[in-house]
DNA sequence: TTATTTTGTAAACGCTGTTTACTTTTTAGA
DNA sequence: TCTAAAAAGTAAACAGCGTTTACAAAATAA
């Protein structure tokens, strides 16, 4: 692993730092708020010096992008544990998800709000985020299969469109939450709902419509 | 009504044809590709002569994001025939919002994409998109009502909680296939899914979930 | 006709991403 | 250790952006 020569290693640290600079501003002030020229006075370099580690400012947002939906992805995959009944499991697997997205929910935005005009990306085109959703995708379709085996679903609902169900419906609510943080409370006149019983409740009725399959 | 004088008309058509033409580029080059120079030149102005008639960018776009809005929550209430079954009635109303939505993804995406930094409104600070927002909303609890009416729906469901996941659920759907066109198809390889089946699909599966509450 | 308001613009300000030409520093080889 | 090559860093410029200012032209009102 440690291969490298002492120049790569410091070449590496180097732009490890200017991500995490670019990390930080993306998740305090958003994809607009993002920008080069302040990205370089916080590092104590000149712009163009950037240049020298990222060819684009989109490359380095979507290597930012990657990151953090790996990251969601990652902590999706770990949220398995022995849960007692299937509907506790997709609670904490779905509620999984919501709560990743929203820890950083400039990121969550930036991730599915950009139409990702296709870059030129190493690895035959394929973006780690595209290997990082069908990762997700394939953590749905298990989900569902274990609805069947376990007998929640039936034996006959479509594995691909139900995963693609859960999924979109998850979205909503992440994106939702990411674009108004106050959601589900849309105006203090009306009766406080808490996000947390309604993140419950959501993840419930998708799970339900799912189950009630002919 | 038309109590204007001449000037107040013509200057009325002007800001419309101004709005038109940035209507045009936010549906083809998407919010970013929005700008006042290239609409200035579109419109043969100068730049400065758009801020004789909108007081910034952002007020702009506003106001082509309201109208967009109204006229998706006005399909939503046109929408209500005299269906057979309730089921129909929900596939009905609710794929009227995904295709209003569609037909101009950009405005879509611009509606629920930006942060939204409040601008100065009159009307008391309640935005017309706000009122939107409100009707769009009512048009659902008058959906789950209705369900409960016609039996689909237990009589103790929660309304409100029930409106809002409709409405979260209906976004996740609007938001993933403008984001990704080719949604719910990911890559070439896999089995095609007909687009306007999955919708039905999903719809079905989101008034499932409602159906099932205990 | 004159005074006033409205409409339009050129030029500038300050911001953005990015490139070019150049200098300084570091590395590699003899 | 000296030297040639490569790498790292930068100032200045280019092209674009939203917006403001100062000013001219046109339309309106008296």
């Amino acid at each position: 692993m440690s291969t490298a020569t002492p120049a790569e290693r410091r070449k590496e640290n180097i732009r490890r730092r200017i991500l995490e600079a670019a990390d930080n501003m993306l998740a305090v002030e958003g994809a607009l708020g993002l920008s080069i020229r302040r990205l370089a006075e916080i590092t104590d370099y000149s712009p163009a010096a950037i240049y020298r580690y990222f060819p684009s400012k989109d490359f380095l947002v979507e290597e930012l992008k990657e990151a953090f939906f790996a990251r969601l992805v990652d902590n999706l995959g770990a949220s398995i544990g022995q849960s007692v009944s299937f509907k506790e499991m997709c609670r904490g697997s779905l509620r999984t998800y919501i709560e990743t997205a929203l820890e950083k929910p400039n990121h969550y935005l930036a991730v599915f709000s950009a139409p990702v005009r296709s870059i030129d990306m190493p690895n035959d085109g394929v973006t780690k985020s595209e290997t990082s959703k069908q990762r997700a995708f394939e953590f749905l379709q298990n989900l569902v299969k274990e609805g069947i085996a376990r007998g929640s679903f039936a034996r006959d609902v479509d594995v691909d469109l139900s995963a693609r169900s859960l999924w979109v419906g998850l979205h909503g609510l992440a994106m939702m939450i990411a674009h108004m943080p106050h959601f589900p409370n849309f105006r203090d006149a009306d009766a406080f709902i808490d996000a947390s019983d309604f993140i419950d409740f959501y993840i419930d009725r998708l799970v339900s419509g799912l189950e009630a399959q002919s």
